[in-house]
DNA sequence: AGTCAGGCAACGC
DNA sequence: GCGTTGCCTGAC
């Protein structure tokens, strides 16, 4: 019945990583649990085509079909050292420190551009259990169909397929306000009025930042989001309620906005970003 | 049943 | 510049 997948290979990868932390470290949003040849693990697409099946056993070993290889180290951020990115982190800070060691085995993943941006979109006021709802509902509803274990599983729809569904009917999947922003966004990309490649090319942070600041709806925290989790941007650093809450309680930095912004990229330096993700979780899970 | 949420834009001063 | 307000909806 099942389309042959091919064998599962050994995903290699240095350093710490836990598949579980990633999936729910607030970065990707539509990744399901599937179980496969009693191999309990993960499904989900990335960007066009059919899923990627992912899993990793107690001891760490990450496991995927050997097509996927190369896009799932990619999609996982298991292509470079959570050494490599360390060694670049202010080394007198402790609070980064307990941080990481709290949940050591988040990566920053690098998925597809035009997703990311997307999700975050729809992300604003919205806490995770919506925004997999929403992504759930434009992918069954707009995106491309595919099938694994029986299940039904959907590519993001491309943003030709959003532009031309209309603000409405992009409403209709629950989106609320947000759903002029997405439209938008996904009209200027198709028509080729905004260039995503290009965008993911630069590597000027702020310059790149300013492409996507042009878009409705997007502002410094989704532009930053987008660029730290769809462009390798390592050097972006999202501030939300969190991170604003933990650089607040935990560093005593009594400034806001832009100020505070360019305190937190310049302390945690180039691999701010990265930072950030050991930061966010661990401020849910303790503040 | 009400409250609240991982933000942005438009407006007021 | 800085602070306030409206925006929509589902999940808790």
């Amino acid at each position: 019945m099942a389309p042959p997948l091919g064998n599962l290979v050994e995903v290699p990868f240095e350093g710490d990583f836990s598949l579980r932390d990633t999936l729910k470290s607030g970065q990707i949003f539509h990744w399901e649990t599937i179980e496969w040849e009693e191999l309990d693990g993960f499904a989900g697409c990335i960007g066009e085509g059919p899923p990627a099946f992912v899993c990793q056993d107690e001891t760490g070993l990450v496991q995927t079909f050997a097509d996927d290889l190369a896009r799932v180290r990619r999609y996982f951020g298991l292509d470079h050292s959570a050494a490599s990115v360390r060694a670049a982190f202010p080394d007198k800070d402790t609070i980064l420190r307990e941080a990481i060691a709290f949940c050591p085995g988040i990566r920053v993943a690098r998925q597809p551009l035009w997703e990311c941006l997307a999700t975050f979109i729809t992300s604003s006021l919205k806490q995770v259990s919506h925004i997999r709802t929403m992504s759930l509902t434009l992918r069954s509803r707009f995106g491309e169909r595919h099938e694994l274990a029986g299940r039904e599983f959907f590519a993001y729809p491309t943003p030709a397929a959003l532009a031309g569904a209309g603000e409405m009917a992009l409403r209709e999947c629950g989106l609320g306000y947000r759903a002029k922003s997405l439209h938008l966004a996904a009209s200027a990309i198709a028509s080729g009025g905004l260039d995503l490649a290009a965008v993911e090319a630069e590597p000027s942070l702020a310059k790149a930042r300013e492409q996507l600041l042009t878009l409705h709806g997007v502002g410094d925290k989704i532009a930053n989001c987008a660029l730290l989790f769809g462009a390798g941007h390592w050097d972006a650093f999202p501030i939300d309620v969190w991170i604003e809450r933990i650089l607040h309680d935990l560093y005593r930095k009594r400034v806001k906005g832009a100020k505070l912004q360019a305190w937190a990229e310049k302390h945690f330096g180039p691999h701010a970003g990265y930072a950030q993700q050991y930061l966010f979780h661990f401020a849910r899970k303790t503040l």
